[in-house]
DNA sequence: AGTCTTACTGAGTACCTACTAGGTATTAGC
DNA sequence: GCTAATACCTAGTAGGTACTCAGTAAGACT
């Protein structure tokens, strides 16, 4: 992580990798702001200080530069989550029971995202996006709903029903984050979660 | 309200109220489906079975397309929900507490939205989208989350906070809502809401 | 020093964007 | 049946869209 902001304009040639995440770091930010369908590759290119060919060169076609922005959240988030809670990444689903509860997890999930509110909006955006069928997104968004059901779920203890309960923390951090992204200045998401989990869970 | 849907495509010269509203129903499914930035005036022309001159000579500008669709829909709301609680309009938001309960109009609410699926995408859309600043539905949404917040809010009686419990309520069924909107064959909207309305009014 | 790879550009394609100006033709009122 | 209002069209503007092709030059390897 070097300076990521004072790009130079006069002809910088940048390795592949170092470009490529300039160029998913500044899509992840118009996308916030404009959704996929508002999304220019002009305006892009523009934020990385190079041409419209110049980004394609590293990113095929504006549908996999979204495919790119998306794979590279997940892997950032799961990432922080798992250091968060002190367990390895490849432990952070598989175990079941005991490890962690879901209170806990998602009061980590609610704590790092509200530390980071353009990629929480990048997702919010993209979510109500890609309820259309023939969005570049759609699949992704209906397999990620199916697989943190299921392992939110996990986490519930046998008398619930999992899945139930995941679907309601789900839907309530959703909502709530939509709110405080409406009014960031007034509206304290932590605190909201935390009222709002003492009320969901018992 | 006579046939809407098989409109005719040759010459079809309709008074201007009739095709407004025509305009309307189809603008809405169309932002439902692509989100306003995603919307174009050739697509709403084409589906209204005349020109983009033709439309704009109806609505002026693309913007104000958007607020025309909006206000149709509080419009229509609010009529119906008044109705479907037996209370006359007027009196829907100015009585405060005894006339109606908060799970009376969430039950209502949520009862009349699992019928109009793609009003529901519009709005959720159209939430995320109208985050950003300079979104031409900014300032609607804003205003709107502000009356709900506090028209709900005075539904609830006094020892609890009004406004946290109203944006506990809202977020859940915002969040509820989009996961019925991705897989509206297996998620019962319904069942989901009560199921959750029971856990969160104690 | 020379070769190979590759990050990047300039020019161009085919098309879509909202919107305007000015006109035509259908309808309503008298 | 005439006139006025208006629903709607054709043509055009100025600009944006993603994307392709062919070439240039910077850096790495030998």
């Amino acid at each position: 992580m070097k300076r990521a902001q004072p790009l130079r304009r006069d002809r910088a040639r940048l390795p592949a990798a170092e470009r490529r995440r300039q160029i998913i770091e500044v899509t992840t930010r118009l996308i916030a702001e404009r959704g996929f369908w508002g999304l220019s590759m002009q305006d892009v290119a523009d934020d990385c200080g190079l041409t419209v060919p110049g980004l394609l060169h590293h990113v095929g076609s504006k549908d996999s530069l979204l495919v790119a922005v998306l794979e590279h959240r997940d892997e950032a988030d799961a990432r922080s989550l798992a250091s968060q809670l002190g367990v390895p990444i490849d432990r952070l689903w598989t175990e079941g029971p005991g490890l962690v509860t879901l209170p806990q997890v998602c009061a980590a999930l609610v704590r790092r995202n509200a530390g980071q509110p353009e990629i929480v909006r990048l997702f919010a955006v993209l979510e109500a996006e890609s309820l259309a069928p023939d969005h570049p997104a759609h699949d992704y968004f209906q397999a990620r709903q199916r697989r943190i059901m299921t392992t939110l779920g996990a986490l519930v203890p046998p008398p619930a029903d999992g899945r139930t309960v995941a679907s309601q923390v789900v839907a309530l951090m959703d909502g709530l984050q939509i709110q405080w992204l409406r009014d960031p200045d007034t509206f304290d998401l932590v605190a909201a979660w935390d009222a709002a989990a003492d009320r969901l869970f018992r």
